[in-house]
DNA sequence: TTAATAGTTGGTTGCTTTAACCAACTTATT
DNA sequence: AATAAGTTGGTTAAAGCAACCAACTATTAA
């Protein structure tokens, strides 16, 4: 156990009760409908304490009672369920082109969303400027107190300090985005600033349907460039300045293309979105002009309507997908590879490749059955993530760890 | 927070206790001499629960008083000190070629240590006597109990088993070497079993001056092969399949040399000692059966001795490490690399190169800034490991996390 | 067919136990 | 006298325990 760094938690009354708070909570959230007896029998605490902490629960409409009949002898049990409708938060996606903002339940789910350009070249007012849309946006669905907001930025942040490190695709560094945020939404507001990446493998592990599943995996994001969330034993792995993850620069070809990172043969530049996009475009023979105005919405489209040339590139797409994700498994070894971007929707065709060499590049029998499979999450993970980093707070996820 | 996969940790007065009594162990044991009241400040505990749990550190023999003085006005403090000479752990590291056997106290000092020829084609039989070596070694110290013994293994682990499912280099698969040990010390005796490097990374951890100030770091251990253990807030990183970290058989160079692992290229036949003497060989003309004769030990002892050849050959070993560690450093975010192997003696000639490399491939500020620097555990690692594996749970460090 | 009753499961109540907290106290020192 | 270190004895929060009530099914006897 390390010291002096942080802070020392010690344990009393209060944080035991916590503690037990939390994982009742998180049972509920996790396998609702469930009874008193269940949760007693799980956590091997006693029925007793179940029933003073879920009568806290109740009073702090997180959970709700509903009848319930289960046909066997004995008495019924008291299904206890996620309450929604009460509890809301604010959750923002800054990414280059586009910033999305919405207003999510507790469960992720969002009342509504909408979608506004992002003005990089102004990060104070354009930030400012998503407060008022918020809550614009809070005043129309007649949700007038938000828990918190959480806000998901493509490029490394210091969650702590709620500072954007640097975001090379937005132009922003050292922007003090927490101070602009609690000038408009005053101090005692909860706000919660993580990369996009990691953002979104929070958004896996509480939304999704694998979080439930896997608490070891890895979120590949693959956009623009190529960004990574691992989660270990269902808790995010931050990396010491907050860096951790950055499969999409691990050089995959020693003096291969420059990337823009300054260095040669990244993974992003073969297996990004832009990577694909250019070899649809040098394949297809378009020039620059023509090539700069390609989405890659428009290569999955093309793929999706049977063009023999978008399948190719897209196969490509996955064997440079499978040989950087061999790296990320002899790296974290993670039960699960999740992905998320857009060509995901062409999952068919990347996957075969895909596998095919990671599991060539791969050590050992079960690493090799690594899954690997796109995300189940059906809005942005981005944005889900955003509203994920307030919700686990809410939902105050102590654990105690041996 | 995830559920179903392993046990609920749920709070109670016990738990609350044993999670306090750790805490205060840990800060005895890093900050030596203490006192209770500067234990109650740092905890933020009574004074009353530290004098408590204090004087049942002090009954279990773990602790002694100690009379001090501060010279300031007021009551003199009492020291608190970790008591050695009381409990002892057995430690034994498995490697390819020989086997290192020890007796540590709890401060992770080695009593005394042996070294026995590993004989790898009878597991069973190999093991068993290990243990006799191991008793007779306490038999001869008069230490007439040991905590639990700890083995540490180059290959592949499964902790919870205890079961080795790989060891390339001994030519193990599947052994269930605690089975063998449970047999030939009693089924109550406390067995822990891992990886070499992981233990490692724990002994840096526990009994390096480097652990005791990063609690983020890599422990990357330079032998026949290279191995890693991650330690991610003061907790070793396991993997899924107890296999994480392999970052010697990350790739560098898409098709180089072929690797024992069935890939090409990988880090280990770039920077292991391996690598090394060969490259050493081949620039020394050296026929074959003169190369296979050649230690990585020679080498050093030539580059210490001032010969060109040698140096030229570990400055292109530094490059190749540097090559890896910017790998590893995208992948982690470490605060801090740590060395380990025989090539730590040849640090002045590696280490420009090294970090000339990482240097330039690293992304961005302050991860250029990760301190890189040689073990400073004076015993093999491994060893001191595999002692820090029982150790560790005489502490029982429990944990609260938020 | 009905009504009494045994058996079973879910949940609550009131008392006990554990261990942290608190405040007042003793001890030792300048 | 002032002050810091450590102890004591009583208080409090929360979990554990055991007995109980509640609600339901299955069985059986009138």
């Amino acid at each position: 156990m390390k010291l002096g760094s942080h802070k020392i938690i010690s344990g009393n009354a209060r944080v035991v009760r916590n503690v037990n708070r939390s994982v009742i909570l998180n049972i509920i959230r996790d396998m609702e409908p469930v009874s008193r007896v269940q949760i007693a029998k799980l956590t091997g605490l006693n029925k007793s304490t179940v029933s003073s902490i879920v009568a806290a629960l109740v009073a702090d409409e997180l959970i709700y009672e509903e009848e319930s009949r289960h046909g066997n002898v004995g008495r019924n049990p008291i299904s206890l369920r996620l309450k929604l409708g009460k509890h809301f938060v604010g959750a923002v996606n800054i990414d280059s082109a586009r910033t999305i903002l919405g207003i999510a339940d507790i469960d992720g789910s969002f009342r509504d969303t909408i979608s506004i350009a992002t003005k990089c070249d102004e990060p104070e007012r354009f930030v400012a400027n998503c407060v008022t849309e918020l809550s614009r946006l809070s005043d129309r669905l007649r949700v007038e107190h938000l828990e918190g907001i959480g806000v998901s930025v493509a490029g490394i942040v210091e969650p702590g300090s709620a500072k954007v490190t640097i975001a090379p695709n937005l132009g922003w560094e050292g922007f003090d985005i927490g101070k602009v945020l609690h000038e408009r939404c005053g101090s005692d507001c909860v706000i919660h600033v993580d990369n996009d990446s990691k953002a979104s493998a929070l958004a896996e592990l509480w939304f999704g349907k694998h979080g439930r599943t896997y608490s070891n995996f890895v979120f590949l994001s693959i956009g623009r460039g190529i960004g990574a969330g691992i989660v270990v034993e269902g808790k995010l792995l931050t990396g010491h300045y907050h860096a951790s993850g950055e499969f999409g620069h691990i050089t995959l070809f020693d003096g291969g293309n420059l990337c823009s990172c300054g260095n040669r043969g990244c993974w992003e530049e073969y297996a990004s979105d832009r990577a694909t996009i250019a070899r649809y475009a040098n394949l297809k023979h378009l020039n620059e002009a023509a090539s700069r105005q390609i989405s890659i919405q428009d290569v999955v489209d093309s793929a999706l309507a049977g063009d023999e040339v978008s399948r190719e590139v897209f196969a490509e797409t996955g064997r440079f997908l499978g040989l950087g994700i061999a790296n990320v498994i002899k790296a974290i070894d993670p039960e699960a590879i999740i992905i998320g971007g857009k060509i995901t929707q062409v999952w068919h065709i990347i996957h075969q490749k895909m596998i095919e060499v990671v599991h060539q590049r791969t050590l050992f029998g079960k690493q090799k059955d690594v899954t690997i499979f796109p995300t189940s999450l059906p809005l942005r993970p981005e944005l889900q993530g955003a509203a994920a980093l307030v919700i686990k707070d809410l939902f105050s996820d102590y654990k105690i760890i041996l």
